[in-house]
Formats: C-alpha cells, sequence, structure tokens
DNA sequence: TTCCCGTTTC
DNA sequence: GAAACGGGAA
C-alpha cells in the first residue's frame, strides 16, 4: 500500500508576531505606496480588468492600456457587447492575448447571469473564465473588500523569506503552506486587509524585489527569517 | 504535474 | 538564443 509523508507540523503563527508584521508593514504602505489608478476604484469590472492586464505586464506599462482600454469598454455590458475583434484591438501590445479572450467571454458570461454582476466570493470567483486562485482573492479583497487572502509571486516571496525559508515555495504543499500563512495574517476586517493585501504586494514589487531584495530599508527586517542571507551575507 | 504564452533577462 | 517569468488551465 503507498504510504504518503507525514503532514508537516505546522505551528501557527504566534499572534504577536502576526499582529507586528501587519503594523510595520501597514506604517510602511501609509509612507511608501505608489499612487496607482486601480487602487482608487472599487469597482469590480476595472479591478478585474487592472488585475488581468498586470499579470503579464508590469505597472509601467500597464497603465496606458488600462486608460484607454476602460474609455472603449467603460463597463461590463459594454465590454459583453462588444465585437472579439475590437476587444482584441484593444489589447494589441499587451501579450497574452488569450486575457483578453477570457475577459470579453467573462464579461459576457456574467451579464447574461441572473444577477448580472460580477460575484463577490472566491469561489464563485475562480468559476469564471481567466480567474484562479489569485485573482478571486484580489477581486474580492480589493473590489468589495472582503476578508480574503492572496497569495502572487509577490507575496510567496515575502512569506517565503520572512515565515518560511525552508519551503519549497514551488510546489504543491509549499504553495499551499503559503495560502495558509496569508489566512493567518489576515487582519481583522476586510477594510483592513484591503490595506494588507496592498501592502503585502508592494512590498514585494518595491523592497522584497526576487533579485536585489532592498533588506535594509525593509519594514519587516527584524522578523524576518531571510535577512542575514542577502545583507552582506554568504 | 506539465503546458501555455509574449516579454524580459541571462 | 535559451531560459525564466507568472498566472491559469489541462
Amino acid at each position: 500500500m503507498a504510504r504518503s509523508k507525514p503532514a508537516p507540523i505546522h505551528i501557527p503563527l504566534p499572534a504577536e508576531e502576526a499582529a507586528a508584521f501587519r503594523r510595520r508593514l501597514h506604517r510602511w504602505y501609509k509612507q511608501h505606496s505608489r499612487d496607482l489608478p486601480w487602487r482608487t476604484t472599487r469597482d469590480p469590472y476595472r479591478i478585474l480588468v487592472s488585475e488581468l492586464m498586470l499579470q503579464q505586464t508590469q505597472v509601467s506599462r500597464v497603465l496606458d492600456f488600462y486608460r484607454r482600454f476602460l474609455e472603449r469598454f467603460p463597463d461590463l455590458e459594454s465590454l459583453a457587447k462588444a465585437r472579439p475583434q475590437r476587444v482584441l484591438e484593444a489589447w494589441e501590445g499587451l501579450g497574452y492575448y488569450a486575457r483578453a479572450r477570457n475577459l470579453h467571454k467573462l464579461a459576457k458570461h456574467v451579464t447574461s447571469s441572473p444577477s448580472g454582476i460580477i460575484p463577490s466570493e472566491p469561489v464563485e470567483l475562480q468559476a469564471l473564465p481567466g480567474v484562479g486562485a489569485y485573482t478571486a482573492g484580489a477581486v474580492a479583497s480589493f473590489a468589495y473588500e472582503k476578508r480574503a487572502a492572496l497569495v502572487d509571486t509577490n507575496v510567496a516571496r515575502v512569506l517565503h523569506r520572512v515565515f518560511a525559508p525552508e519551503l519549497n515555495p514551488k510546489s504543491g504543499p509549499g504553495l499551499r503552506r503559503l495560502w495558509q500563512l496569508a489566512n493567518e495574517l489576515l487582519p481583522r476586517t476586510g477594510k483592513v486587509t484591503w490595506t494588507h493585501n496592498q501592502a503585502l504586494m508592494e512590498l514585494g514589487a518595491l523592497v522584497c524585489s526576487a533579485r536585489a531584495p532592498k533588506c535594509t530599508v525593509c519594514p519587516v527586517k527584524r522578523q524576518c527569517a531571510s535577512v542575514e542571507r542577502f545583507v552582506g551575507g554568504d
């Protein structure tokens, strides 16, 4: 009989450590966050468009496309009614055109559904074309201010380095553990969770970068299990 | 798990 | 010119 590996035992994150992490992260975000257009809206459609665009392109290049796309298709209905060719044109230059097709499909799907609105629950969101675990969490949190976790590569890198350097973040179990960590770290309310999630991603993008992390200016370096590895160290 | 896709990095 | 990237899907 096939024997499965014993599940690793994980001590839950001490409440005090989680709280300290949230507090430091929050303070840092208030001072250092960038002004981005999708951070001033709670329109699920606009959040969705931004998330899909950002999946494969850096912020600086998305900005222009985002603005133009929303001018042509200001809401789900206008997008749903559009010809496929027009949607692809608006996406032209961004690459990964399957995302544009998925977004169009999603718009038609949702507008013809009974409610006609983009769902707010991660499980329902994930059933939509082109929406996986990350995007589902992002829309729930950033559009509906739900108390939902999200893990993209930025967040995965931060949590991996700070709390679980021994983990293989690429493996299935490793990724599941990171989602678990992300959940344990969530603030109490959905409103604060919005900021918390934005801050996690911003830290990963601006400080805890993949190549040369700027540990010296990191707000959570005191509790990071990987600082030594990156500052001067071996 | 492996594949996919256009861009970026090595 | 290969390999990595980063999400989703098969």
